[in-house]
DNA sequence: GAACGGTACCTGATACTGTCGGTACCGAGC
DNA sequence: GCTCGGTACCGACAGTATCAGGTACCGTTC
């Protein structure tokens, strides 16, 4: 189970004035008077990334386009030069991160040899970041929400607490610790809403019968079944 | 592996005028004069909710409040004398939607009887809600966002991507199809996500050993070990 | 080849627009 | 005089316009 780095983390392309226009082939020839900024423009890209982070751990996932220009001790005319919106900061915070969090995920598979303690050390390392910073975990999982002290919203939310029931009901009838109850039912009511959500966004890549069943395997036996026996699922 | 009626999706609490005091306990003797307009705000909060489940299917999931009070053919002021904020009314829809999800998923699960088939049963009927009408789905998944065309924004997206890459490359090296790779890398992660949103939200009722674990077997082994062996999980 | 105007990009600030969630206030009617 | 309902407004915040000033490149001209 090799983890090679697929994407690392596709680093912060420049998105600004003339080259900015939808993905041309083949691009004029640049001019130097345009190149010449390109380190100067990425520097700058990355301290602003900075500024986002620091304006992140002050004001908390809720931040304002005007906080983080502050923090990065300039006003908000600069950081809309450099970014087109809020959404492409986000993506920008979210490779940062991601380029900082892979690494660690792949060391933590990588010196394991046993699949199942692969896993273990991945979700252990996943966990350890996410309880690190918090906020910044907020920041950068859930899209751009404002702040929401509570947030028991959600349908998940609603059926993973059905499921957690469920899954309690059922390991009591086993004789065994209902703790797992709650983790176990927001998780699988995760694992079918995260692959949903997949799914929908790359617009439906296979049968929906098809998702059910993978999903279904999933749920069921888990990724132990991924090494194993070469036979089609069926 | 029973599903009785766990708290049945707490039905529309009235939340309104005079008795909207913070959860004062022992409410004061209701005027009639207050009480009587009881039925009437019930239905009228049940109305709204019909107004936004159209008005989401007008005009998406990004609908703002001028839109629902106009669906609704009345104007925002009436909308918030009847919920607080859009949160209120956002997880009044959800309870709607869930009152008809969850009941769905019961019958779909209690029509089994083997476990598997079970799972894979509300698997099936989750996928159909969603893809019957995506854009409720979104409203009622993620919370309150802006109109995300091309929501590749989200650490989890990134991560689940490189998982999903892993996944792919062992299921290859085991000589089997794929094709399952993508929404089991994704499903993972929205796995370890889901449950750790839950136990950030529940402020950490557990120690995070413990909750690794529990995912890890999850991840691992899947939901077919909880009926069985009643032996202690290590 | 050095000087020169024009150009393409930067920095930064202030002040604005527009949208949208939420509210103040006012009239109507039982 | 209580609640209902509407108009018209407020405030926050993402995003923009415009301005003034600065520096390196480009092409032309003498």
């Amino acid at each position: 189970m090799k983890v090679e780095s697929v994407r690392p983390a596709s680093q912060d392309k420049i998105a600004h004035g003339s080259e900015r226009r939808e993905s041309k082939p083949a691009a004029e020839p640049r001019d130097r008077r345009d190149s010449r900024w390109d380190a100067h423009r990425a520097q700058r890209r990355a301290e602003l990334v900075d500024a986002t982070l620091a304006a992140v751990g002050k004001h908390g996932a809720g931040v304002g386009m005007d906080e983080i220009a502050a923090e990065a001790g300039t006003s908000k005319t600069v950081v809309y030069r450099h970014f087109a919106d809020r959404a492409e900061l986000h993506v920008a915070v979210c490779n940062r991160v991601a380029s900082q969090l892979l690494p660690k995920l792949r060391e933590a598979i990588e010196s394991n040899d046993r699949p199942r303690q692969m896993v273990a050390a991945a979700i252990e390392t996943y966990l350890a970041f996410l309880e690190a910073d918090p906020e910044l975990y907020r920041f950068v999982v859930h899209p751009p929400q404002l702040d929401r002290p509570d947030p028991l919203t959600g349908l998940a939310d609603l059926v993973g607490e059905q499921a957690a029931a469920a899954v309690s009901v059922a390991l009591q009838q086993a004789g065994r610790d209902p703790a797992a109850a709650a983790p176990g039912g927001h998780g699988v009511v995760g694992l079918v809403r995260s692959a949903a959500d997949w799914w929908l966004r790359a617009e439906r890549p296979m049968l929906r019968s098809e998702l059910a069943a993978h999903l279904t395997e999933l749920a069921w036996s888990g990724l132990s079944t991924i090494g194993n026996h070469p036979q089609e699922e069926k």
